[in-house]
DNA sequence: TTATTGTTAGTGAATGTTCACTAACTTAAA
DNA sequence: TTTAAGTTAGTGAACATTCACTAACAATAA
């Protein structure tokens, strides 16, 4: 499955329109006045429109998967990995803010079966990372084992889109990676192995 | 702002319809035909599809304001008010599927301005009822103030929509109120007071 | 008691708009 | 000369909304 140059920039403002106006937003003729063409010239590139969503979530999985594996790969240490993964998406989503659309998807649920999939398809690959790194730092008992890796996963990734949906919310206002590298020192003081004080 | 008998039947039908078949399905065709009358009569009783929209969001903001005063204010302890709150948010959106748009009115987005507004109000009220109590458990050392009360909110408020989102995702298979029960008690072992064992 | 008047909740037909998509044609570069 | 990438001008379907109208009921005044 290749994506051409075009269809690249096509999907981009596709994420762009996502951003800004929602799926209802996201029209043929939007999308074409975007790209500063007639309608019709998009079915020189997609067969039709769910076939450019789908495009851009499979694009989306396939790149953040591979970002995830480049930007943790060289780390040792699991809190240093967790934070290197999130900081890297807190930079891809700083300079890609159209592609937030990844993170909150939810909007284009139900549209069809295969968009639905590849929604899933996102959400795993994002915890397929996360999960690795807290087993490993688990077993390193430098996370917590009083909940399961897939229970701390959850808590992360839920704090993480809550995050992300604040941030569109305020309208990209504030800074993405500050505050979220708090949220992170926050997390990891939660997760931290520990004794109950009582 | 009264909200008549048959407007409310007319929102209870509109919020089935986005369970069944999202937004996207929620047309005055659709609406109509579920109220078993002509597309024409819904408009006696709303000005218009926005309208509908908007009494729906601010009924369930009203409404969740005072189910979440009312299941906590008989209660001393804040871990059992927060367990309280939860379970009385679980009870409701098992019992009222259709409403969990309001947590993921992400695709609601952006359709206007006043539904903007009355997502982020939805939001407001669930922060406010989780900050007093946070804040009070803090006080009473029975939460961790490692974090502000404003920090906790957040992490928890995040695992919460993620939990409601992968129930809605899973097709309302699984047991909303069990699992919900096993984060809560996994969010009090998290934010318990503790000292690291380094 | 009985017209008068108004209200509520519905109908079916029609409106104009927007939707995704297509056919036929043009232009320019390889 | 062929092919890629665009154009204009359309399509039918679905959309929210408006229209004139009606049946059933309630309140009031003659």
């Amino acid at each position: 499955m290749e994506i051409k140059e075009r269809q690249l920039e096509i999907i981009e403002a596709a994420g762009e329109i996502l951003t800004e106006s929602g799926i209802a937003g996201l029209t043929t003729k939007n999308l074409a006045a975007k790209m500063g063409f007639a309608e019709s010239a998009l079915y020189r590139h997609f067969k039709g429109k769910e076939e450019i969503i789908l495009t851009m979530l499979r694009y989306l999985s396939t790149d953040m998967d591979s970002r995830l594996t480049n930007s943790t790969k060289d780390i040792e240490s699991p809190e240093e990995k967790l934070k290197a993964a999130f900081n890297n998406q807190f930079e891809f989503f700083k300079k890609n803010p159209h592609f937030l659309v990844a993170i909150f998807s939810d909007g284009l649920l139900e549209e069809s079966k295969s968009i639905n999939e590849a929604i899933l398809q996102i959400m795993g690959t994002k915890r397929k990372h996360l999960l690795q790194i807290i087993q490993q730092g688990q077993k390193q008992k430098q996370f917590t084992d009083a909940l399961s890796a897939d229970e701390l996963v959850h808590i992360i990734m839920g704090s993480f889109r809550l995050h992300m949906l604040q941030w569109r919310l305020s309208g990209f206002t504030f800074d993405l990676k500050l505050k979220g590298n708090k949220l992170m020192t926050n997390l990891l003081k939660l997760i931290q192995p520990h004794k109950s004080i009582l």
